[in-house]
Parts: structure tokens; C-alpha cells; sequence
DNA sequence: GTGTGTTCGTTAGAAGTTATAACTCGAACG
DNA sequence: CGTTCGAGTTATAACTTCTAACGAACACAC
């Protein structure tokens, strides 16, 4: 894949310790969230003491921040794959579901309660307005099916006047819309349902979920 | 109010600090977020030492659980009384919104990103399904407008067959479905808003919530 | 007014944490 | 084969939460 035959083979042990760091860091933060995640503890887990992690991570807060870019990563390539498979929207719904499900701080890590001084990494910002970009792109096509109801005309009026966030995307009005709202509706019901917030309520949140994709595909 | 001529001078002297104690908190939560919060800084802003804390708060997790269950109880209060004074469904959702906006943060500790194992003492829950009480009295009296279209007609049965967390509110199907919408499309966009991830987007947040007011209400 | 307790706040300390500094040793490379 | 670079070590500082033991102040009963 990478070239591997110009890797020395410090480069090699270096670049396969970092990713057993990640690793072992990605299981802390499943098991005990963000906070819950110690250098220390890690070191010790794979057999050397604390300061040696210091010759990969400037520090924790460098680990997570790296931890969120692979979120990132991982969920543009799920939404981009899903969407170079011929999903339809509802599709990509659905696939966005599945990553958050298959690791939920994983979810919150892009998605969840910020820290307040934090700010996010150009990279991770492109990052994510590439991802906006594939739903822009699903939000495109819908024919010309919805007649552009005077509910939604003004919030059209404004989406056209700020577009900024779309880059040089030539969405309709109406696709700026919808890609928000498909963005917006579904992470509502997504972070809650990972928050446990619908625990012992007794409904099936995927039925809610579904409801709402097929809303949101009219 | 609370009958004060009961109360001994040490109980008043107590209950003053544990407010002075959660003002603090909240200033300094309001500043690094739950994870920034210490109780050493808080005891030394106060010019008392360290462990003296612990006469007030078992612990820093029973300080952020009183902290949350507070933060439930003000929400809690925001839409009653909303609801109270008349305010249709778009007003709670304002309110909400107002409320939201005037200490991120402390939307964030009833909505945001939970510690895996934390589970929610029951007065707190209780609090929790208050509000949805007044919710789904909210979402009742739309008078006989919408058909009960085919598209919502799956997940209004579902909901019906599976109203355990109604209670024994008498909310019709439809009243079900329209107060969970009202619920995660309005977190949807408040949380992301909150989180900043609108930031840098270029449109203005209200406007997206207004619209999906507007939708919501029909 | 004078004991008597309860409770408050203190200091000391244990067990963690992040992070830096200084040092050793081994492996890679010219 | 030697030199250098880097990995991992220990020691330390400055934090954190939280427990334990102590002293002192205060409310209350007598």
C-alpha cells in the first residue's frame, strides 16, 4: 500500500507502535469514555512505563485530537463507500447507523459534547466538509419531485444567500435543505438513542430511524 | 419559601455553601466542560483547603450528578412554565432553545456525551419523563388537521403498541410520534449548533431551527 | 454560664494522573 | 567498526481525587 520499501526500519517499529497505542486507546474510550483515557494506563498495558509514550504523542491531548481525525476518517470513508455503491440516500442513512452503532464513543468523538477551548484541526475540517459534500451530492438528484412548498421557501432564500459551507458544490437551495436536514434530523435521533436516552422507553429506536429516512427521502 | 424557621444555623451555613460550591462548578464547567472540573480548584477559590469539600459532596461524581439532576430540574422548569403561559409548541420549542443558548454546557450535561457506565439516579429519570409529560401535552391538541398519512402510519402503530414511556398519558399515536420528533429533530439541530459544527458554515442557526418549528407545527 | 458533642476545617498522606529532564543502552548506518 | 541517533528507563514536579487523623469552634442542654 504506503511505499514500504523506503521505510527504514525505525520508521517501521515507530509506525506500528503509534498504531498499537491508538488501539489500545480506542479500547479505554469504548470501555470508559474520552475522559476515561490515561497514558499512563496504556503504557502499562503494553509493558513500559509512562514517559515512554511521550516519544509518540506529544500528549494526551495530541492522541485524541488524532483519535477524532481517524473518526473522521472512518466515517467519510463509510459515507463515501456507501455512496459509491449506488446507495440512495436512505441508504447512506442507514450506513451511517451501523458506524455509529458498531462504536458509540467512536460517534460521540465527532459528534459529542465539545470541549470548550478546543478547535479542531484544519484537516479535520476538510475532513468533515467532505463528508458534507457526499451528502450534498445525495441531496441533489430527488427529481423534480416536491414543489418548493412555501413552508421551506424561506429557509431556501437564506440557504442561497449563505452557501459558503458548500464550497463550490452546485446544490439547488432545495439540496442545501434537505442535505441539513438529513444531517441534522438523523444525528438527533442517532446521539440520542447512543446516549441511552431512549433506554427503557420501550420503543425500537430503528423504527423511529426509519420513519425518518423515509421522511426525509419523501 | 422553604420553611426556615425549622432550620438550625448549621444547616442554613451548610446549604449556603453547597450553593456557593455549585455556583463555582458551573462557572467552572461553563469554562472547560464537566472534564475541567476540580474540586481543589473550587475549594481554593473559596480560600478553604482540599479535602474540606468532602463535608459537602461525597465525591466529584456526586457533585456532577447534583449538578445534572439540577440542570434537568431547570429544563424542566423552562418548559412547564413555558407550557404554562400559554406557549404553543413552537414556543416550547424557543424556550428550549433559549435555555440551550444560555448555557451550553449545561444542555450538554442532560443531553450530551454520557460516561458508558453512569446510570441516572431514578429522581433524575423521574425529571426526565416530566418533561416528556408536557411534551406530549403539547403535542396532542393539533386539532383533527394532519390525515395519519401513510408514511407515519408504520411507526404511529408501533409507537402505539410500545407507549410504555407515556405513562398513563392518554396521547393519541400521533401525539407519540409528534412529541419524539419534536424532541430529536429539535436536539438535532440545538446539539450540533451547541457542539459548533454550524460554525464557519456561513447560515444562521435560527433560521434552520425556526423552519424546523414551523414543520413541526405544521 | 458552663460543659458536651457534633461538625467544620485543617494538615498529612496514599494513589493516581500528565508531563519534563536526565540518563542508559541498543540498534542502525556510514 | 565506531559513531550517532533514538528508544526506554528512572527521577521529579505539579497536579488530581480522596482517606485519615487531628484540633478548634460552635450550637445546644443543663
Amino acid at each position: 500500500m504506503t511505499a514500504a520499501g523506503k521505510e527504514t526500519p525505525r520508521e517501521r517499529y515507530r509506525a506500528q507502535l503509534r498504531a498499537e497505542i491508538k488501539e489500545r486507546a480506542w479500547e479505554q474510550i469504548a470501555a470508559a469514555g474520552a475522559p476515561g483515557l490515561s497514558l499512563n494506563a496504556i503504557a502499562k498495558q503494553m509493558g513500559m512505563s509512562g514517559p515512554a509514550l511521550y516519544r509518540y504523542f506529544a500528549g494526551r491531548d495530541e492522541l485524541i485530537t488524532e483519535l477524532i481525525r481517524d473518526a473522521y476518517r472512518s466515517l467519510a470513508d463509510t459515507i463515501r463507500t456507501a455512496a459509491a455503491s449506488g446507495a440512495d440516500p436512505a441508504g447512506l442513512g442507514r450506513a451511517l447507523r451501523v458506524w455509529a452503532l458498531a462504536d458509540p464513543q467512536r460517534y460521540f468523538l465527532v459528534y459529542g459534547t465539545p470541549v470548550p477551548g478546543y478547535r479542531a484541526p484544519d484537516d479535520i475540517t476538510a475532513i468533515a466538509s467532505e463528508i458534507m459534500n457526499v451528502l450534498l451530492d445525495a441531496a441533489q438528484p430527488t427529481a423534480g419531485s416536491a414543489p418548493p412548498a412555501a413552508e421551506v421557501a424561506r429557509l431556501e432564500s437564506h440557504l442561497a444567500e449563505h452557501r459558503e459551507w458548500a464550497g463550490d458544490h452546485p446544490a439547488s437551495p432545495a439540496a442545501l435543505r434537505r442535505a441539513l436536514h438529513f444531517w441534522t434530523r438523523l444525528h438527533g435521533i442517532l446521539s440520542l438513542e447512543l446516549a441511552g436516552h431512549f433506554t427503557g422507553m420501550g420503543f425500537d429506536p430503528a423504527e423511529l430511524y426509519e420513519n425518518e429516512l423515509r421522511h426525509l427521502t419523501q
